[in-house]
DNA sequence: GTTTGTTAACGGTACCGTTCCGTTTCCCTA
DNA sequence: TAGGGAAACGGAACGGTACCGTTAACAAAC
Protein backbone atom coordinates (compact mmCIF):
# COMPACT_ATOMS: atom_id res chain seq x y z
CA UNK A 1 0.00 0.00 0.00
CA UNK A 2 2.93 2.05 0.53
CA UNK A 3 3.60 0.83 -3.41
CA UNK A 4 4.01 3.74 -5.92
CA UNK A 5 0.48 3.65 -7.27
CA UNK A 6 -0.31 7.72 -7.79
CA UNK A 7 -2.42 9.26 -5.55
CA UNK A 8 -5.90 9.30 -6.09
CA UNK A 9 -7.04 12.76 -7.33
CA UNK A 10 -9.16 14.96 -5.78
CA UNK A 11 -9.00 15.92 -1.73
CA UNK A 12 -7.49 13.28 0.18
CA UNK A 13 -9.31 12.49 2.88
CA UNK A 14 -8.54 13.52 6.56
CA UNK A 15 -7.11 10.60 8.64
CA UNK A 16 -8.02 12.37 11.69
CA UNK A 17 -11.58 11.70 10.72
CA UNK A 18 -11.07 7.87 10.67
CA UNK A 19 -9.24 8.00 14.29
CA UNK A 20 -11.54 10.24 15.64
CA UNK A 21 -14.05 8.30 14.16
CA UNK A 22 -13.40 5.03 15.48
CA UNK A 23 -12.68 6.06 18.83
CA UNK A 24 -16.10 7.50 19.10
CA UNK A 25 -17.96 4.42 18.20
CA UNK A 26 -15.78 2.19 20.10
CA UNK A 27 -16.91 4.39 23.21
CA UNK A 28 -20.67 4.49 22.26
CA UNK A 29 -20.43 0.34 21.99
CA UNK A 30 -18.90 -0.15 25.54
CA UNK A 31 -21.55 2.32 26.45
CA UNK A 32 -24.72 1.60 24.94
CA UNK A 33 -23.92 -1.91 23.08
CA UNK A 34 -24.44 -2.25 19.37
CA UNK A 35 -28.54 -1.13 19.33
CA UNK A 36 -28.02 1.68 21.24
CA UNK A 37 -25.08 3.41 19.20
CA UNK A 38 -26.27 5.28 15.93
CA UNK A 39 -23.73 6.30 13.03
CA UNK A 40 -25.68 9.97 13.45
CA UNK A 41 -24.19 9.55 17.58
CA UNK A 42 -21.17 8.48 16.80
CA UNK A 43 -20.45 11.62 13.71
CA UNK A 44 -21.66 13.98 16.53
CA UNK A 45 -19.24 12.71 18.93
CA UNK A 46 -16.43 12.24 16.58
CA UNK A 47 -17.41 16.24 15.72
CA UNK A 48 -17.71 15.09 12.12
CA UNK A 49 -20.66 15.04 9.44
CA UNK A 50 -22.86 11.80 9.36
CA UNK A 51 -22.29 11.23 5.27
CA UNK A 52 -18.10 11.21 6.34
CA UNK A 53 -19.04 7.93 8.57
CA UNK A 54 -21.18 6.64 5.25
CA UNK A 55 -18.13 7.54 3.00
CA UNK A 56 -16.15 5.25 5.02
CA UNK A 57 -18.36 2.55 6.23
CA UNK A 58 -21.57 0.99 5.45
CA UNK A 59 -23.07 0.29 8.33
CA UNK A 60 -23.23 0.26 12.37
CA UNK A 61 -21.78 -3.24 12.19
CA UNK A 62 -18.98 -2.99 9.76
CA UNK A 63 -18.25 0.10 11.68
CA UNK A 64 -18.17 -1.43 15.20
CA UNK A 65 -16.05 -4.09 14.20
CA UNK A 66 -13.36 -2.02 12.61
CA UNK A 67 -13.61 0.06 15.92
CA UNK A 68 -13.11 -2.99 17.80
CA UNK A 69 -10.50 -4.07 15.74
CA UNK A 70 -8.35 -0.85 15.53
CA UNK A 71 -8.56 -1.03 19.40
CA UNK A 72 -6.34 -3.55 20.16
CA UNK A 73 -3.14 -2.51 21.95
CA UNK A 74 0.74 -3.93 21.22
CA UNK A 75 1.01 -7.11 20.45
CA UNK A 76 2.12 -9.02 23.46
CA UNK A 77 5.87 -10.53 23.36
CA UNK A 78 5.94 -13.06 26.07
CA UNK A 79 9.84 -13.71 26.95
CA UNK A 80 10.22 -17.29 25.47
CA UNK A 81 13.01 -17.98 27.86
CA UNK A 82 11.31 -17.30 31.14
CA UNK A 83 9.32 -20.67 32.38
CA UNK A 84 5.38 -20.25 32.67
CA UNK A 85 4.98 -20.17 36.11
CA UNK A 86 7.42 -17.33 36.36
CA UNK A 87 5.91 -15.16 33.64
CA UNK A 88 2.19 -15.83 34.59
CA UNK A 89 2.70 -15.19 38.49
CA UNK A 90 5.30 -11.65 37.63
CA UNK A 91 2.94 -10.35 35.23
CA UNK A 92 -0.31 -11.08 37.61
CA UNK A 93 -0.52 -7.90 39.44
CA UNK A 94 -0.58 -5.73 36.11
CA UNK A 95 -2.50 -8.08 34.55
CA UNK A 96 -4.83 -7.57 37.34
CA UNK A 97 -4.98 -4.06 36.92
CA UNK A 98 -5.55 -4.27 33.43
CA UNK A 99 -8.51 -6.16 33.49
CA UNK A 100 -10.29 -4.55 36.17
CA UNK A 101 -10.58 -1.75 34.53
CA UNK A 102 -13.98 -0.52 34.31
CA UNK A 103 -13.60 -0.13 30.36
CA UNK A 104 -11.76 -3.18 29.77
CA UNK A 105 -14.91 -4.89 31.71
CA UNK A 106 -17.27 -3.23 29.77
CA UNK A 107 -15.52 -3.81 26.64
CA UNK A 108 -15.24 -7.58 26.62
CA UNK A 109 -18.69 -7.95 28.20
CA UNK A 110 -20.39 -5.89 25.07
CA UNK A 111 -18.14 -8.03 22.71
CA UNK A 112 -19.68 -11.26 24.30
CA UNK A 113 -22.53 -9.60 24.42
CA UNK A 114 -22.58 -9.24 20.54
CA UNK A 115 -21.56 -12.83 19.45
CA UNK A 116 -24.58 -14.41 19.16
CA UNK A 117 -26.77 -11.22 17.04
CA UNK A 118 -23.33 -9.37 14.88
CA UNK A 119 -20.87 -12.23 14.84
CA UNK A 120 -18.41 -9.90 13.02
CA UNK A 121 -17.73 -7.87 15.83
CA UNK A 122 -16.85 -11.24 17.77
CA UNK A 123 -15.06 -12.27 14.87
CA UNK A 124 -12.94 -9.15 15.01
CA UNK A 125 -12.06 -9.17 18.44
CA UNK A 126 -11.38 -12.87 18.48
CA UNK A 127 -9.18 -12.69 15.12
CA UNK A 128 -6.84 -9.11 15.99
CA UNK A 129 -7.32 -9.67 20.24
CA UNK A 130 -7.57 -13.57 21.09
CA UNK A 131 -5.95 -14.84 18.91
CA UNK A 132 -2.49 -13.31 19.27
CA UNK A 133 -2.49 -13.57 22.82
CA UNK A 134 -3.42 -17.36 22.55
CA UNK A 135 -0.62 -17.86 19.96
CA UNK A 136 1.90 -16.28 22.04
CA UNK A 137 1.47 -18.22 25.22
CA UNK A 138 0.79 -21.47 23.29
CA UNK A 139 4.98 -22.38 23.27
CA UNK A 140 5.20 -21.71 26.82
CA UNK A 141 2.61 -23.76 27.63
CA UNK A 142 3.54 -26.54 25.49
CA UNK A 143 7.30 -25.73 26.95
CA UNK A 144 5.78 -26.15 30.98
CA UNK A 145 4.39 -29.47 29.89
CA UNK A 146 7.35 -30.92 27.83
CA UNK A 147 9.49 -30.28 30.98
CA UNK A 148 6.67 -31.49 33.18
CA UNK A 149 5.71 -28.42 35.16
CA UNK A 150 2.26 -29.01 34.28
CA UNK A 151 0.41 -32.59 34.54
CA UNK A 152 0.80 -34.44 31.12
CA UNK A 153 -2.71 -34.64 30.50
CA UNK A 154 -2.49 -31.04 29.59
CA UNK A 155 -4.58 -29.90 26.49
CA UNK A 156 -2.92 -26.18 25.54
CA UNK A 157 -5.87 -24.97 23.83
CA UNK A 158 -8.44 -26.38 27.06
CA UNK A 159 -6.17 -25.09 29.47
CA UNK A 160 -6.28 -21.25 28.00
CA UNK A 161 -10.20 -21.74 27.16
CA UNK A 162 -10.33 -22.68 31.16
CA UNK A 163 -8.06 -19.58 32.78
CA UNK A 164 -9.10 -17.08 30.21
CA UNK A 165 -12.26 -18.41 30.70
CA UNK A 166 -12.43 -18.35 34.48
CA UNK A 167 -11.05 -14.81 34.51
CA UNK A 168 -14.11 -13.61 32.28
CA UNK A 169 -16.70 -15.16 34.30
CA UNK A 170 -15.06 -13.37 37.31
CA UNK A 171 -14.76 -10.26 35.48
CA UNK A 172 -18.52 -10.84 34.82
CA UNK A 173 -19.94 -11.87 38.29
CA UNK A 174 -22.05 -8.54 39.65
CA UNK A 175 -20.33 -6.92 42.09
CA UNK A 176 -17.01 -5.10 43.11
CA UNK A 177 -14.31 -6.03 41.59
CA UNK A 178 -10.66 -4.46 42.93
CA UNK A 179 -6.91 -5.17 41.26
CA UNK A 180 -5.86 -6.93 44.83
CA UNK A 181 -8.89 -9.57 44.64
CA UNK A 182 -8.24 -9.84 40.81
CA UNK A 183 -4.85 -10.88 41.31
CA UNK A 184 -5.33 -13.32 43.59
CA UNK A 185 -7.65 -14.72 41.50
CA UNK A 186 -5.89 -14.91 39.44
CA UNK A 187 -3.44 -16.71 41.33
CA UNK A 188 -5.77 -19.28 42.50
CA UNK A 189 -6.56 -19.73 38.69
CA UNK A 190 -3.16 -20.18 37.67
CA UNK A 191 -2.72 -22.84 40.83
CA UNK A 192 -6.02 -24.78 39.84
CA UNK A 193 -4.61 -25.10 36.38
CA UNK A 194 -1.34 -26.69 37.82
CA UNK A 195 1.22 -24.17 37.89
CA UNK A 196 3.60 -24.18 40.79
CA UNK A 197 4.14 -21.08 42.55
CA UNK A 198 7.79 -20.09 42.00
CA UNK A 199 9.99 -19.60 44.46
CA UNK A 200 10.91 -15.36 44.09
CA UNK A 201 14.47 -14.56 44.18
CA UNK A 202 15.66 -12.03 46.74
CA UNK A 203 15.22 -8.74 45.18
CA UNK A 204 13.38 -9.62 42.41
CA UNK A 205 10.28 -8.15 41.65
CA UNK A 206 7.16 -8.31 39.76
CA UNK A 207 7.68 -8.10 36.11
CA UNK A 208 4.80 -6.44 34.21
CA UNK A 209 3.30 -7.05 31.08
CA UNK A 210 1.34 -4.98 28.77
CA UNK A 211 -1.94 -5.79 27.83
CA UNK A 212 -3.44 -9.34 28.41
CA UNK A 213 -6.50 -10.46 29.35
CA UNK A 214 -9.24 -12.71 27.68
CA UNK B 1 -49.21 -14.43 50.20
CA UNK B 2 -51.97 -17.16 50.28
CA UNK B 3 -52.62 -16.10 53.61
CA UNK B 4 -55.93 -14.55 54.41
CA UNK B 5 -55.72 -11.25 53.52
CA UNK B 6 -58.50 -9.62 51.41
CA UNK B 7 -58.57 -9.97 47.99
CA UNK B 8 -57.97 -6.35 46.78
CA UNK B 9 -61.46 -5.16 45.14
CA UNK B 10 -61.78 -4.42 41.27
CA UNK B 11 -60.78 -6.54 38.52
CA UNK B 12 -58.01 -8.73 39.36
CA UNK B 13 -54.64 -8.68 36.76
CA UNK B 14 -54.81 -10.96 34.05
CA UNK B 15 -51.85 -13.84 34.90
CA UNK B 16 -51.84 -14.73 31.19
CA UNK B 17 -50.79 -10.95 30.20
CA UNK B 18 -47.85 -11.32 32.62
CA UNK B 19 -46.72 -14.30 31.01
CA UNK B 20 -47.22 -13.33 27.78
CA UNK B 21 -45.51 -10.32 28.52
CA UNK B 22 -42.54 -11.99 30.09
CA UNK B 23 -42.30 -14.46 27.33
CA UNK B 24 -42.06 -11.81 24.84
CA UNK B 25 -39.82 -9.27 27.15
CA UNK B 26 -37.07 -12.02 26.76
CA UNK B 27 -37.72 -13.00 23.04
CA UNK B 28 -37.04 -9.40 22.27
CA UNK B 29 -34.18 -8.90 24.75
CA UNK B 30 -32.55 -12.14 22.93
CA UNK B 31 -33.25 -10.99 19.61
CA UNK B 32 -32.35 -7.52 19.89
CA UNK B 33 -30.51 -6.44 23.48
CA UNK B 34 -31.45 -4.75 26.19
CA UNK B 35 -31.04 -1.02 23.44
CA UNK B 36 -32.88 -2.28 20.91
CA UNK B 37 -36.08 -3.38 23.53
CA UNK B 38 -38.83 -1.25 23.34
CA UNK B 39 -41.85 -1.17 25.82
CA UNK B 40 -43.80 -0.50 22.70
CA UNK B 41 -42.94 -3.51 21.03
CA UNK B 42 -42.90 -5.81 23.81
CA UNK B 43 -46.63 -4.79 24.21
CA UNK B 44 -47.08 -5.41 20.75
CA UNK B 45 -45.85 -8.96 20.62
CA UNK B 46 -47.42 -9.41 23.92
CA UNK B 47 -50.75 -8.76 22.42
CA UNK B 48 -51.22 -6.10 25.25
CA UNK B 49 -51.03 -2.60 25.60
CA UNK B 50 -48.83 -0.48 26.65
CA UNK B 51 -50.07 0.62 30.20
CA UNK B 52 -50.54 -2.76 30.76
CA UNK B 53 -46.86 -3.86 30.91
CA UNK B 54 -46.63 -0.63 32.93
CA UNK B 55 -48.31 -0.98 35.42
CA UNK B 56 -46.48 -3.70 36.58
CA UNK B 57 -43.08 -3.12 35.78
CA UNK B 58 -41.80 0.52 35.80
CA UNK B 59 -38.92 0.49 33.28
CA UNK B 60 -37.16 -1.53 30.61
CA UNK B 61 -34.28 -2.88 33.24
CA UNK B 62 -36.80 -4.24 35.42
CA UNK B 63 -38.67 -5.79 32.94
CA UNK B 64 -35.89 -7.80 30.88
CA UNK B 65 -34.99 -8.79 34.66
CA UNK B 66 -37.99 -10.17 36.22
CA UNK B 67 -37.83 -12.20 32.23
CA UNK B 68 -34.79 -13.53 32.24
CA UNK B 69 -35.76 -14.45 36.02
CA UNK B 70 -38.78 -16.16 34.91
CA UNK B 71 -36.92 -18.10 32.45
CA UNK B 72 -35.17 -19.88 34.56
CA UNK B 73 -36.53 -23.99 34.23
CA UNK B 74 -36.93 -26.39 36.69
CA UNK B 75 -34.09 -26.83 39.52
CA UNK B 76 -31.14 -28.98 38.97
CA UNK B 77 -31.35 -32.62 41.28
CA UNK B 78 -28.28 -34.05 41.47
CA UNK B 79 -27.82 -37.58 42.30
CA UNK B 80 -26.22 -37.02 45.93
CA UNK B 81 -24.50 -40.83 45.93
CA UNK B 82 -23.23 -40.67 42.30
CA UNK B 83 -19.57 -40.23 41.42
CA UNK B 84 -18.89 -36.84 40.06
CA UNK B 85 -17.07 -38.47 37.03
CA UNK B 86 -20.21 -40.54 36.19
CA UNK B 87 -22.53 -37.76 36.55
CA UNK B 88 -20.20 -35.53 34.67
CA UNK B 89 -19.77 -37.84 31.61
CA UNK B 90 -23.31 -39.14 32.03
CA UNK B 91 -25.04 -36.04 31.34
CA UNK B 92 -22.21 -34.53 29.10
CA UNK B 93 -24.36 -35.42 25.90
CA UNK B 94 -27.97 -33.98 27.15
CA UNK B 95 -26.07 -31.08 28.62
CA UNK B 96 -24.16 -30.59 24.88
CA UNK B 97 -27.34 -30.31 23.44
CA UNK B 98 -29.30 -28.09 25.70
CA UNK B 99 -26.10 -25.49 25.63
CA UNK B 100 -25.94 -25.73 21.87
CA UNK B 101 -29.35 -24.41 21.19
CA UNK B 102 -28.79 -21.22 19.33
CA UNK B 103 -31.78 -19.80 22.23
CA UNK B 104 -29.70 -20.37 25.11
CA UNK B 105 -26.36 -19.54 23.42
CA UNK B 106 -27.71 -16.00 22.21
CA UNK B 107 -29.63 -15.49 25.66
CA UNK B 108 -26.27 -16.33 28.12
CA UNK B 109 -24.08 -14.18 25.81
CA UNK B 110 -26.92 -11.46 26.07
CA UNK B 111 -26.90 -11.65 29.77
CA UNK B 112 -23.28 -11.71 29.60
CA UNK B 113 -22.96 -7.99 27.34
CA UNK B 114 -25.36 -6.62 29.87
CA UNK B 115 -23.04 -7.12 32.98
CA UNK B 116 -21.08 -3.47 32.78
CA UNK B 117 -24.18 -1.71 31.88
CA UNK B 118 -27.09 -3.25 33.61
CA UNK B 119 -26.17 -5.29 36.34
CA UNK B 120 -29.77 -6.12 37.65
CA UNK B 121 -30.16 -8.06 34.72
CA UNK B 122 -26.62 -10.42 35.41
CA UNK B 123 -27.40 -10.24 39.49
CA UNK B 124 -30.89 -11.82 38.14
CA UNK B 125 -29.49 -14.41 35.94
CA UNK B 126 -26.28 -14.86 38.78
CA UNK B 127 -29.38 -15.53 41.05
CA UNK B 128 -31.42 -17.45 40.11
CA UNK B 129 -29.69 -19.10 37.46
CA UNK B 130 -25.92 -19.95 38.02
CA UNK B 131 -25.92 -19.79 41.98
CA UNK B 132 -28.47 -22.60 42.25
CA UNK B 133 -26.70 -24.83 39.40
CA UNK B 134 -23.25 -24.33 41.25
CA UNK B 135 -25.05 -25.01 44.95
CA UNK B 136 -26.01 -28.37 44.04
CA UNK B 137 -22.64 -28.93 42.27
CA UNK B 138 -20.24 -28.03 45.09
CA UNK B 139 -20.77 -31.17 47.27
CA UNK B 140 -20.09 -33.50 44.54
CA UNK B 141 -17.07 -31.70 44.21
CA UNK B 142 -16.26 -32.03 47.62
CA UNK B 143 -17.28 -35.53 47.84
CA UNK B 144 -15.17 -36.51 45.13
CA UNK B 145 -12.04 -33.71 46.47
CA UNK B 146 -12.27 -36.13 49.63
CA UNK B 147 -12.11 -39.28 48.05
CA UNK B 148 -8.93 -38.54 46.16
CA UNK B 149 -10.78 -38.49 42.68
CA UNK B 150 -9.57 -35.12 42.43
CA UNK B 151 -6.42 -33.09 42.63
CA UNK B 152 -5.76 -32.52 46.21
CA UNK B 153 -4.94 -28.60 45.62
CA UNK B 154 -8.27 -28.38 44.20
CA UNK B 155 -10.61 -25.26 44.96
CA UNK B 156 -13.71 -25.91 44.43
CA UNK B 157 -15.38 -22.53 43.50
CA UNK B 158 -12.25 -21.68 41.12
CA UNK B 159 -12.51 -25.58 39.42
CA UNK B 160 -16.08 -24.24 38.85
CA UNK B 161 -15.15 -21.07 37.22
CA UNK B 162 -12.83 -22.77 35.06
CA UNK B 163 -15.14 -25.47 33.85
CA UNK B 164 -17.88 -23.16 33.57
CA UNK B 165 -15.91 -20.49 31.85
CA UNK B 166 -14.44 -22.57 29.55
CA UNK B 167 -17.66 -23.34 28.39
CA UNK B 168 -18.94 -19.90 27.69
CA UNK B 169 -15.45 -19.04 26.31
CA UNK B 170 -16.36 -21.12 24.09
CA UNK B 171 -20.23 -20.78 23.08
CA UNK B 172 -19.15 -17.51 22.65
CA UNK B 173 -16.41 -17.93 20.23
CA UNK B 174 -17.59 -17.35 16.23
CA UNK B 175 -18.67 -19.81 14.21
CA UNK B 176 -20.81 -22.87 13.72
CA UNK B 177 -21.12 -24.97 16.96
CA UNK B 178 -23.04 -28.83 16.86
CA UNK B 179 -24.05 -31.03 20.12
CA UNK B 180 -21.24 -33.11 19.08
CA UNK B 181 -18.46 -31.10 19.08
CA UNK B 182 -19.45 -30.20 22.30
CA UNK B 183 -19.65 -32.49 23.81
CA UNK B 184 -16.53 -33.86 22.73
CA UNK B 185 -15.33 -30.25 24.42
CA UNK B 186 -17.24 -30.76 27.35
CA UNK B 187 -15.10 -34.13 27.90
CA UNK B 188 -12.11 -32.48 27.29
CA UNK B 189 -12.72 -29.87 30.18
CA UNK B 190 -13.61 -33.02 32.62
CA UNK B 191 -10.49 -34.82 31.67
CA UNK B 192 -8.36 -31.27 31.77
CA UNK B 193 -9.82 -30.63 35.16
CA UNK B 194 -8.86 -33.66 36.70
CA UNK B 195 -11.69 -35.67 36.50
CA UNK B 196 -10.71 -39.72 35.38
CA UNK B 197 -13.38 -40.49 32.60
CA UNK B 198 -15.08 -43.80 34.09
CA UNK B 199 -15.32 -47.43 32.77
CA UNK B 200 -18.92 -47.70 31.32
CA UNK B 201 -20.44 -50.20 32.70
CA UNK B 202 -22.01 -52.46 30.45
CA UNK B 203 -25.59 -52.13 29.57
CA UNK B 204 -25.33 -48.88 31.26
CA UNK B 205 -26.93 -45.41 29.01
CA UNK B 206 -25.67 -42.08 29.60
CA UNK B 207 -28.68 -40.58 31.33
CA UNK B 208 -29.99 -37.29 30.70
CA UNK B 209 -29.74 -34.54 33.13
CA UNK B 210 -31.61 -31.58 32.72
CA UNK B 211 -30.90 -28.50 32.31
CA UNK B 212 -27.65 -27.13 32.94
CA UNK B 213 -24.91 -25.01 31.58
CA UNK B 214 -23.08 -21.60 32.39
C1' DG C 1 -11.48 23.55 -12.98
C1' DT C 2 -12.22 19.02 -11.72
C1' DT C 3 -12.54 15.76 -8.11
C1' DT C 4 -13.49 14.75 -3.58
C1' DG C 5 -14.58 15.95 1.27
C1' DT C 6 -17.54 18.20 4.44
C1' DT C 7 -21.65 20.11 6.17
C1' DA C 8 -26.59 21.15 6.68
C1' DA C 9 -31.23 19.99 5.78
C1' DC C 10 -34.68 16.72 4.05
C1' DG C 11 -39.09 13.60 4.90
C1' DG C 12 -40.23 9.44 7.22
C1' DT C 13 -40.35 6.26 11.03
C1' DA C 14 -40.04 4.61 15.77
C1' DC C 15 -40.22 5.07 20.58
C1' DC C 16 -40.81 7.57 24.79
C1' DG C 17 -44.00 7.98 29.04
C1' DT C 18 -48.57 9.71 29.76
C1' DT C 19 -53.43 10.48 29.30
C1' DC C 20 -57.68 9.67 27.77
C1' DC C 21 -61.35 6.50 26.19
C1' DG C 22 -65.20 2.77 26.54
C1' DT C 23 -65.37 -2.02 28.19
C1' DT C 24 -64.69 -6.02 31.18
C1' DT C 25 -64.35 -8.50 35.43
C1' DC C 26 -64.49 -9.04 39.92
C1' DC C 27 -66.14 -7.92 45.11
C1' DC C 28 -69.36 -6.05 48.22
C1' DT C 29 -73.69 -4.32 49.69
C1' DA C 30 -78.68 -3.52 49.30
C1' DT D 1 -81.05 -11.28 43.02
C1' DA D 2 -79.90 -6.92 41.58
C1' DG D 3 -77.12 -3.40 41.60
C1' DG D 4 -72.80 -0.25 42.29
C1' DG D 5 -67.90 0.53 42.93
C1' DA D 6 -63.12 -0.39 41.95
C1' DA D 7 -59.59 -1.73 39.30
C1' DA D 8 -57.65 -3.75 34.92
C1' DC D 9 -58.25 -4.31 30.14
C1' DG D 10 -57.08 -3.13 24.80
C1' DG D 11 -56.72 0.74 21.98
C1' DA D 12 -55.77 5.32 20.41
C1' DA D 13 -53.68 9.59 20.73
C1' DC D 14 -50.68 13.21 22.77
C1' DG D 15 -46.08 16.28 22.16
C1' DG D 16 -41.34 15.50 22.07
C1' DT D 17 -37.05 13.34 20.77
C1' DA D 18 -33.88 10.51 18.12
C1' DC D 19 -32.43 8.16 14.27
C1' DC D 20 -32.71 6.61 9.59
C1' DG D 21 -30.49 6.94 4.70
C1' DT D 22 -30.37 10.45 1.09
C1' DT D 23 -29.65 14.78 -1.26
C1' DA D 24 -28.26 19.42 -2.27
C1' DA D 25 -24.92 23.07 -1.61
C1' DC D 26 -20.52 24.84 -0.08
C1' DA D 27 -15.27 24.30 0.71
C1' DA D 28 -10.79 22.38 -0.01
C1' DA D 29 -7.10 19.97 -2.28
C1' DC D 30 -5.04 18.63 -6.30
Amino acid sequence: MTAPGRRPPGRPRDPGADAAILRAALDLFIEHGVEGTSIERVAKAAGVGKLTVYRRWSGKEELIAAAVEAARDDPVDLPADTPLAAVAWGAAAAQAEHIVQPRFRAMVARVLGTSASHPAIMAAYWTHYVEPRRAALRPLIERALAEGALPAHTDPDVLMDMMAGAVLYRLARPGPLDAATMRRYLEDVYAQAGLERPRPAPGEQSEPERGGGP
